[in-house]
Parts: C-alpha cells; structure tokens; sequence
DNA sequence: CGGCGAGTGTAGCTTTTGTTACATACCTGC
DNA sequence: GCAGGTATGTAACAAAAGCTACACTCGCCG
C-alpha cells in the first residue's frame, strides 16, 4: 500500500529525474499519511515540518476571517504540492492558512531537512520549487486585483465562467460558492437571483447552469 | 560610474559569495539603468527580460484597476529585487503589475538567460530567488486576508502602525495613503477625521502622528 | 407517507464604502 | 503679500454588501 503510493509519486514529474542518490534519500524519509474528509492537515500559526505532495484526492486551502467567514484560496490536486508549507519550509514562517481534506486524500511528506538537501542537489527539485512558488504568486496577485477591482456579481460570474465544466454546469452548492467569494451564501442566493432574471443562468439544488456566458462575460468586462 | 554601481550590486548579500566564474558572467551580461520619479519601469502584460534588482533609490509597485484606481503592492528598496520579474522569469508569463520609479533609483538589469545559468550554479542565487518569491507569497497572503478580513478603518489603523516612524509620524499624503489601501483620498479623510475626534491621531499637511497607539491597535482587534 | 435536514429563494434593514461637489488651509515663488 | 497649485476637511447622497429572519422545496430515511 505504501509502496504503491511511493512508486506513485516516483512517477510525478519531478521525481521522475531524481538522482540515484536522491531517489535513495527520498525512499528512506518519505512519510505517507492517509486524511477523509473533513479532516484538518494544517492549520494557520503551525510551524511546518515539511513538503506536502498530494497522491491522490483534494486538499481544499483556505483563509478564516475572525468572524468565521471563509475564503477557499486555492485548491491541491494530485501532483501538486502545498506551497505555503513549502514556502514556510524556506523561510521559517508560521503557516498562513488552513488545510482540510475535501476527498479521501493520500499526501506525502517529505521531511524538512531532506527536502532542503534534495533541493541543493536535484536541479528538478529546484525547479518545481520555483515554478510553484511562482505560480502561487502569480495566482495571488491576480486574486488580490480582482478582489478590489471587481464587484461581487462579477466575481461570480467569473467564478462560474471559469468553474463551470464543458456543458456549462458547476456543481457547487451556493454555500461553497460563498466560501469561495468571501461572502455569505444569502449574498450569493441575491445575486443569482439576478442572474437568473437576466436570463444568463438556471439554478437547481448543488448545480449552476450556464444559459447566456456571453451575458456573463459581458458582465465581467461592461458592467 | 557604471563600475561603481556594478560594484555595489556585488557588495549586496546575493552576490557576495559567487563563484570567479559567475562573478565574471554577471560583469559581462549587467545593464545598469537610471530612473528619475515618476517614470515607469515595466507595465502590465509586458514581457520580462530579466531580472531586477534596486541599487539606488526606491520603485513602487501597484495594481491599477479599470476606473484607474491604484493600489501600491509594496516597495523595492535598495538590494531587494523585484519578484514578479523573477517571477515572471521562470514562467513566462506576462508581467501582471505597474511598476514606476518613487526617487531617482539606479536599477540593474540582469538579462534572463544570464540569471537562469546563474541560478542554476550559484546556491547564493537559488537562496535569494526562493526566498524573495517565498517572503512575497506571504505578503501578499496576509495582503489578501486583510482585505477580506478587516474593514477599511482597521486597516488605516494598521497601516498607520506599520508605517510610522519611531516618533509615531507617518510622512504620506492622504492621497498616497488612499492608493495604498485601494480607495480613494475622501474616504480617507472621513476615517482620519474619526481617528482625530477619538483622540487617536493628529493630522497635518503631508504628515500623520500617532497620538495614541493602543487606541490604534484597540481598533484593529477589538472593532 | 410524513418528518427532517440540507439547500434555496426573498425581503427589509443596516453598515460600509464610494461619489460628487465644494470649502478651506498650507506652501512656494514671484 | 498674493496667486496658484497642492493638500485637507466636510456633507449629502448613492451603491454595494452584510445581517436577520423566515418560507419553501427537494430527497431521503424511517
């Protein structure tokens, strides 16, 4: 079972070209570790012991207002790796938000110490490395214009642009939505309730149907 | 006067410690270039050609919105680099901010071929480049929860804290305060106004002082 | 088949923020 | 010392978003 998810992550792209040396190290500090859902995986001010790869499922990672409102930053599919904890591993910072499991989720952890000796060495290492960090950063930045740039009806429909899967579905319930936007689900219910007289979408329980997306993408850029 | 600046840079943390060899690399592949305030340096969807470091002066970074709103992202001061170059370095991607000069600043251009040879010999470079990506993703985590999570008078409070000086004097404008926080210089005047009845602060041309810190930090938690 | 829980729809009110428009104060150069 | 630009103070109004409260619908399970 362990040996399978190894061999699994073995097989992502920047395993692929470790080193024999660094396939070596990673074999004997490896630690898999299996979460259900709603199961907490990190939380905000926790010191991070270190890099998080997801095998298999969905880590959802979000920011918790005061209030106990919440706002989904982004989520961690497989192959992908937390970067906040990464980020944490390389500067010695607190954890800065929250993780939960949203599926049944597999994650490997590769130790601190042996994550920042593979990083000296394997120049795949360094790469995903870099590139994630410069994702995030670019998914953040685009994250923070459009929060003070766009009101909530067009991040809506954003959201729903960019979620909704080919046949113009999303099968969110307006409660995630929410989350997702920062906001209450009433807030949300409002302003589908908008959208829906506009002709531009359908609701039904848990699902979104996309009618009009060129009134919505008209909402984006007009209004 | 160009070698002098080149040597500068050289005394800065990064490039104290490379290699004979990348020494000689950087002294042929540097462009040194002069900025007077407000010229611009890079805009939005530009592509990136290298990699940006301040040898002299200040740059400000900031998003602009449609209506033309702006707010400042952070500064680049002396020795730091700016990270969405970088960033945009390893992905190529398109430059996603404005950035323009604040005072007469002297930037060093690094050409990007240049700095991913660099960055692939040199641990000094891999340092600085993973943690000038990782200390902006958590600026702009907490950037982003602040938004979602406080309201605009905590936030002035907060920025009031940050940024005074030792004497509790902040030398910004309203109007600079307002394009930092994204709204517009009114609505800064109206909390200013709040925080002076309340006794927290005292205002002048240019010129905020704190009068009463804990009234500020009371403000930020409590309200 | 009836009740319960999760999800959704609606309405009214409040708070916060943005907008518009104008008055007043300060500073610098002539 | 006064003209003109820059910075600040204020007030009334408009819009956006949040909060509270409740009705309704759909499915599922007993």
């Amino acid at each position: 079972m362990a040996a399978m998810a190894t061999l699994q992550l073995e097989s992502l792209a920047p395993f692929r070209d470790l080193s024999d040396e660094g396939r070596k190290l990673l074999r004997q500090g490896l630690v898999l570790k299996d979460c259900a859902p709603p199961a907490p995986i990190l939380h905000k001010g926790q010191s991070i012991s270190g890099a998080y790869f997801v095998v298999r499922g969905r880590l959802r990672v979000y920011a918790l207002a005061p209030d106990g409102t919440e706002a989904t930053m982004y989520f961690i599919d497989p192959g992908e790796t937390c970067v906040f904890a990464l980020n944490s591993l390389f500067n010695d910072l607190r954890y800065p938000a929250w993780v939960q499991a949203e599926e049944d989720t597999t994650v490997a952890l590769i130790p601190g110490p042996l994550f920042r000796r593979l990083f000296e060495h394997e120049p795949s290492i360094q790469d995903v490395t870099v590139r994630a960090l410069s994702t995030l950063v670019f998914r953040l930045m685009q994250e923070l214009e459009e929060v003070h740039a766009y009101k909530l009806d067009q991040r809506l429909a954003n959201l729903l642009l960019l979620h909704a899967n080919a046949a113009g579905e999303l099968r969110m319930t307006q409660q995630q939505i929410a989350q997702h936007l920062g906001t209450t689900r009433e807030v949300v219910a409002r302003l589908m309730g908008e959208l829906v007289s506009a002709g531009a979408v359908e609701t039904g329980r848990g699902r979104t149907l996309i009618r009009d997306a060129a009134a919505l993408a008209g909402l984006i850029s007009g209004a």
